[in-house]
DNA sequence: TAAATATATTCTAATATTCTAATATATTTA
DNA sequence: TAAATATATTAGAATATTAGAATATATTTA
């Protein structure tokens, strides 16, 4: 979305489509999947590990992630140990977004 | 995502995020939630009249919602009817994201 | 305090998205 | 058949997003 375009729609609905645009991507969703599955213990290297992408990378869609609240962390020593903050809501968008695409077929 | 890199991800995932885009536009959330509430009567130009924007610009961003399956339309005479093919499953869907929204706060 | 470790941020090039304007297609009606 | 109506598609410019490289920050440990 242009960012000159963002006050001809209502604010609820800009935010909405924020929340989407986090699910928009694989890797987002694979991060979020991960964090609803293995609990509070994830860091920016584990994911780096199991996604096969740059550590760079990775903080990047945490950051889009966390800028959106939906995820958050907790300082383990030197680690960040990032956590889905609302995991019951998610957990239900990520699962009827999977029936959508298997119904859609 | 860059068209090279989608080779990178899990199917299942790509077309996930790829609903997820879907929702990531403020139009095309409004445009959804109108087919949810009035069920199969809008033609493009409702939603150009209702939405303030132009008819080409609407039916793009219909044939994107078109594209993944999560609309379809019927003919009467010279209009085409949209309805939301698994309006339970984009319900709940929105119902969630808009507690997200909520919650998030 | 210096080195090592863990993570985040900034910059950039490639790519993707969105909007408008112009045009095309398809159906109805005079 | 011609005009009117309803909609879709294409082309383009402006803007946004993504991934990688380089760099910065912050914490721990020697």
């Amino acid at each position: 979305m242009k960012q000159q375009d963002k006050h001809f729609y209502g604010t609820d609905y800009k935010r909405i489509a924020e929340i989407g645009h986090a699910l928009a991507h694989p890797l987002r969703l694979r991060i979020v999947e991960i964090l609803l599955q293995h609990s509070h213990n994830e860091c920016v290297q584990d994911f780096s590990e199991v996604l096969g992408k740059k550590q760079a990378n990775i903080s990047q869609h945490l950051a889009i992630l966390r800028s959106l609240r939906i995820i958050d962390y907790h300082q383990e020593g030197r680690k960040r140990c990032y956590y889905i903050k609302s995991p019951q809501l998610m957990r239900r968008i990520i699962e009827n977004l999977k029936k959508i695409v298997g119904v859609g077929i």
